[in-house]
DNA sequence: TTTGTGATGTTATACAGTAACATTTGCGAC
DNA sequence: GTCGCAAATGTTACTGTATAACATCACAAA
């Protein structure tokens, strides 16, 4: 899938959640797409300075937590970042790998492990953020 | 395990790998202690600076990272906090549990299900960090 | 005693995130 | 149209998190 049409998708995703893909938001996503991996406010902060002259901090930050929220992006606190989810439709059960080291991004099907973990989680009354199910670790280059 | 028996325990563990528990790092690791669950850096500069007088954001990351590299920590990335590893000798399987909302801490055997996940990582090349098996989500009383 | 190494102190700064309030924009009611 | 509301965005300033870079200290081996 490419941008285009990765945004097209995504901008009739929220409508259908009864909200807008707004200009700034858009350009923001936008931005985080041209990255491979993982980005950081600050630089997508940069690049939009860069196209439109002034913003400020929390421009992006509101437009992040937004497509946050909206399941477009997901946040790996392990490196204070954000990665693009290429299928914001299925609720997907993948877990995502990222290297803590050059910031590559992975995924690996592991929806019956997930559900294990969910299960035993949730006998002790946890509910795991199935949002937050990002897991950081080494990629083969990097352990290499 | 009271904390005086668990600071021995942990100085005597440090010593096994060849290094020292020196004063700073037994007094910032008797401080995260002292808290229940998360606590974040800050706060534990504020405690060293009450207790000690004067001290710098470093020699808390220092001691932090010290600690953290010896096990007898944990980093809980989502909430820019650490927590303390109880059993820091047995290299365990369970996955820790943190509430995003109230900091509790609560930590489940899922060692299967881990010891399936790995294997899924290690079938793309990617090791996954033991150290940042860290699960974030809500616990029973901030769900309700 | 010298010298090297690891730990700590110190200053300054970079990076991350948010509070609070002003302003604009889109849109339905009238 | 224009009034008034709500959502989004702009703006300023600040708080919180983390690290770079260099100085100093303490201790042990040569």
């Amino acid at each position: 899938m490419d941008s285009a049409t990765y945004l097209a998708a995504a901008e009739q995703h929220c409508s259908q959640q009864g909200c807008k893909l707004t200009a700034v938001r858009r350009q923001v996503l936008e931005l985080v797409l041209r990255h491979q991996g993982v980005v950081k406010a600050y630089q997508i902060l940069a690049d939009l300075q860069k196209e439109r002259g002034l913003a400020a901090p929390p421009t992006v930050y509101r437009a992040l937590d937004f497509l946050v929220e909206q399941g477009l992006l997901h946040r790996v606190d392990a490196l204070n970042g954000f990665i693009v989810c290429r299928h914001f439709e299925c609720r997907h059960e993948g877990l995502i790998l990222v290297c803590e080291t050059c910031g590559q991004v992975g995924e690996v099907d592991a929806g019956s492990c997930l559900a294990a973990l969910r299960a035993a989680s949730a006998g002790m009354g946890f509910t795991v953020n199935p949002q937050n199910l990002v897991i950081t670790g080494q990629c083969k280059e990097c352990t290499a």
